[in-house]
Order: structure tokens, then sequence, then C-alpha cells
DNA sequence: ATGGTCGACTCTCGA
């Protein structure tokens, strides 16, 4: 048994972001194993040995300027896998897939790190694209995966799925984070058998992982919205000792819009 | 309050 500390951290560019970064590493002892979004590098770039400087193996995968997704862990990891896997991905769209998502396991720790498509704009092709999306994350669950297994899917799922994970959803209706369509696709994997663990341990008002840039004072004034998700099955869950949310990240020089969601486990 | 910024890459797009 020992305590695990997992997160989730849209960087919105991880070479941008090395200071935050470094400041966070350097007051505490830092996660054991640490899920990126938005690392925005092809991997010939990415900054593998600041990462090693703290004791991390690094797994990645990312393209120049979109996406882009690491796995940073203190533990060797014993498989990866990049993308959904499913052979589907559509024409001019197999390497954005392949730096959305990254599977890695540990032993009999299973992490899925997920960049879900943002999906523009409702009317648009991206928004039903961010709906399949979902779908088969759900059939990369159903087909690779047991909701028995010690299984994570975390990352910036862009979608927050209820109204008080928003700051006004009433007029939000018709965003693509907050349609119900996309709750929908939400709840439907949800439905296979997870849990929203960030929610169990923080079920109130006001739980943010992101502010975003253009809102004035958005993090003093707490106008967020909770979009990056650690969900896990019942085994995860049950080992799960407490959530916190890194509003310090957010409120230093050069921060990312998002910040740190971490999970600590017993395992 | 996705209006207002920021990051990457050419000046405009994506979030």
């Amino acid at each position: 048994m020992a305590l695990v500390k997992i997160a989730t951290f849209n960087v919105n560019s991880v070479k941008s972001r090395l200071p935050v970064l470094k400041q966070w590493f350097d007051a505490s002892e830092g996660p054991d194993i640490l899920c990126l979004q938005e690392t925005k590098c092809k991997d010939s770039d990415f900054p593998k040995e600041f990462f090693e400087e703290y004791g991390y193996f690094c797994t990645f995968s990312g393209m120049k300027a979109y996406n882009g997704v690491a796995v940073l862990s203190k533990f060797k990891p014993d498989a990866a896998e990049f993308g959904l896997g499913d052979g589907k991905a559509e024409g001019g769209r197999e390497e954005s897939e392949t730096a959305r998502v990254i599977r890695v396991r540990f032993g009999d720790l299973n992490i899925i790190n997920a960049y879900v498509p943002q999906g523009k704009e409702i009317e648009s092709p991206e928004f039903p694209y961010k709906l399949r999306f979902f779908d088969r994350l759900l059939s990369l669950l159903e087909r690779d995966y047991k909701n028995t297994d010690k299984l994570l899917l975390l990352g910036d799922l862009n979608v927050a799925p209820t109204d008080i994970d928003v700051t006004h959803p009433e007029n939000k209706e018709s965003h693509v984070c907050f349609h119900r369509d996309v709750k929908e696709a939400f709840f439907k994997l949800i439905s296979w058998g997870l849990v929203d663990i960030f929610r169990l341990h923080r079920p109130g008002e006001g739980e943010f992982s992101f502010w975003d840039y253009r809102v004035k004072d958005a993090l003093k004034r707490n106008i967020g919205w909770r979009i990056d998700h650690i969900l896990g099955t019942k085994p995860m869950a049950d080992a799960c000792l407490g959530v916190e949310v890194e509003r310090e990240l957010r409120a230093m020089e050069k921060p990312s819009d998002h910040t740190a969601v971490v999970a600590s486990f017993e395992l």
C-alpha cells in the first residue's frame, strides 16, 4: 500500500509552462503521475530533460502548435499506447488523434489521458466529431477494459456536465462544452462504470479547473468551468483519499488558463 | 461577459 498522487493539467504549451511547473515541483513533492494536455509541441521538442531531472519517466505524443498529451510518471510504464486505437480516425485527423489520447499501464493500474476536441460551434462539423469522439472513448473502454479494473480516465474532456460546473448555466445551453448533447455523451461514458472522483470529493459549488483568460479577474471572481476531469472505476473511487484543485498555479506569473487537479489514492 | 487573452505561428487561428 502506498500513497499515489495522480494529476491532470492542461498546460496550454508545455514549453511556456516550465516556470510554473518548476515552482510547483520545488514547492512540494510533485504528483507521482502527471497527465498533461495541450503540450503544443512535436515530440522532438518535448522538454524531456526538464521532467527527468525531477525523476519522471516521460511518455508523450504531440504535434506542432496544436494538441499534444503527455504522461509524466515516477514509475516506469509497463505499456503505452497512443490514440483511440480503433482505426477510425477520420481523414486528416490521424495525427491530431494520436496527440489527444495516451494510455499508460503501471502493473494493474490503467491510466487514460485524454484531450477531447473542443467542438468549435454547435453548427460546425467539429461538434458532431466531438460527440463521436466520446462514443469512441466508450468503445475503447468496452473493448480493452472491465469496469472492475483499476482504471482512471482523466484529462480535459471539454464538458461541464452539470449546472454547478459553470458559473452561469442559463446562458450556456448552446456552448459546445455545455450543450445537452455533449452532457449526454459524458453521462453515457460515465454509465459504463466510472465515478466522477473530482466531484465525489468536492461536491460544492465553485469548484472549477479553468478560468478563461478573456474574462476579467476570472480567478479572483471565480468565474470558471469544471472541464478537467478525474473519472475512475469503483476500485479507484474507493481508493481515493481526496482531490485538490491547485488554484495557486493559476495565480502564478504566466499561468495556463486551466489549473492542475490532483487526486490522492491509497493503492 | 467565449468582448476584453494567450500561445503558436505569421497574422490569424484555436481555445
